[in-house]
DNA sequence: CACACCATCACGATGCGTCAAGGTAA
DNA sequence: CTTACCTTGACGCATCGTGATGGTGT
């Protein structure tokens, strides 16, 4: 699992730990199972991460999801999972500012 | 001084800790005194952020400008900060992905 | 003297890396 | 039994945030 989703072995431990991804189950020596459904949570996470969403954030976010998928329809949840949309948003924003200012950095060092 | 160069206080207590700028003097009371220099040092290190360096990383560059700056011309120097260039650009590579995957991750939000 | 502002601890948070010691799968 | 791989601690690092407590500038 780590390799499929180019994750570390400990970085999936702490996505346990905190709960952001757990394994559905266990071998009875204790070895973490992913199915596939987690696989695609991981996957989820990774590419979330570039946009800077911290990892409360983004297990948030998969909660949201969930429940969405489970069925909830409750208007809560519409509104926070287009607060979350709005943020992503934000997040591009910053980022894009943040390739300026190194293009400009950049150009400074080069001009030397 | 914070507040013209967007840094907290903390931020700056932080910076001279560490020795990434420390401030030029001190009064008798011990408060923290920054020349119109150690400003512009705490605007450098600001654009190097977000292309995401470390403050190790940036003392160094800084160290490197200083001697520059003060006529020591050594070949090492000078590959060093070619270096530097090189790191820069790959920083702005790895920004640049994530802002594809930004785009990516925000469609398939909104796609929903 | 008052009042705004700064100083130094020192603990907390975030997201893992990493080493140690030992158990598990096949 | 072997060999590769996994487990749980537990400490470390970077970059500050956040009080607490008290001194400084004017």
């Amino acid at each position: 699992v780590a390799s499929r989703t180019g994750l570390s072995l400990r970085t999936l431990r702490h996505y346990d730990e905190v709960g952001l991804v757990r394994p559905s189950g266990r071998t009875d020596g204790g070895f973490r199972l992913y199915t596939e459904q987690d696989v695609e949570r991981l996957l989820v996470v990774r590419r979330m991460q570039p946009l800077g969403f911290t990892l409360e954030e983004m297990a948030d976010r998969l909660g949201i999801s969930d429940r969405l998928a489970g069925g909830d329809v409750a208007p809560r949840l519409r509104e926070r999972l287009a607060v979350s949309v709005e943020t992503a948003e934000e997040r591009r924003a910053d980022l894009a500012r943040k390739l300026g200012m190194a293009d400009e950095f950049i150009a400074v060092l080069k001009a030397r």
